[in-house]
DNA sequence: TTTATTGTTTTATAATAATCGAACTTCAAG
DNA sequence: CTTGAAGTTCGATTATTATAAAACAATAAA
């Protein structure tokens, strides 16, 4: 896909919030199954990711919307909108570059 | 040893310039014989690594001494000194959490 | 078609971070 | 003891980032 930039990658999880918020998507991102959680969970990825974590985080919107396009802009996730909600998933082959960072 | 921050460790790679020194650091660490290169290198780390950085980047030294303060308060290298050169050894602690995040 | 919901973009501000030069400290060598 | 080499610390400047409020856009619901 995108070419995998380390330094972009370090540069959007060295913030404390913005790691909080990856951590909970990929949490999210984990849960198979939808009746085990509150979160509408597909192979699309996770519905109303944005509204959820506006709830978790005290923090304004357009900072959670800034915070999103940091993560999207490192090639961490990719979101996209279904309807009024934000479906967000997980790129799994930017997480396996952090794996395999140094062997 | 000290408690492992990963937002801090992020930071510390977050930038360009500490992630370049971070890689040459790590490759001189992991190279074994004396021989084979111009690093001094023992298990006691290697030797003359902040002269060799200050060579190989266009950076001052004063830059170059807070990035390697940076690296070694996020917990990634631990730097000594022998006489007047500084020896550097890669906390392998710190990268294996690397590796291990997210699973 | 009006209204509410869900986000995004713009603009501004305050806080952090990167960088360098200069002064300083230590240690080694002459 | 003086000189030089190897780093560090301090002070200042510039650049980047985090944040929010307000205005905006797109969609769904009434």
């Amino acid at each position: 896909m995108e070419n995998i930039d380390l330094v972009k990658i370090f540069k959007a999880l060295s913030s404390e919030q913005r790691l909080n918020i990856f951590k909970m998507l990929y949490e999210w991102n984990q849960t198979t199954s939808e009746v085990t959680t509150d979160c509408l969970c597909s192979e699309e990825g996770v519905e109303k990711c944005f509204t959820k974590t506006c709830d978790c985080l005290d923090l304004s919107k357009s900072t959670i919307s800034h915070h999103f396009k940091e993560l999207e802009n490192a090639g961490l996730i990719n979101c996209t909108r279904i309807g009024q909600s934000s479906v967000c998933k997980i790129n799994m082959e930017a997480v396996q570059a952090i794996r395999d960072f140094l062997k």
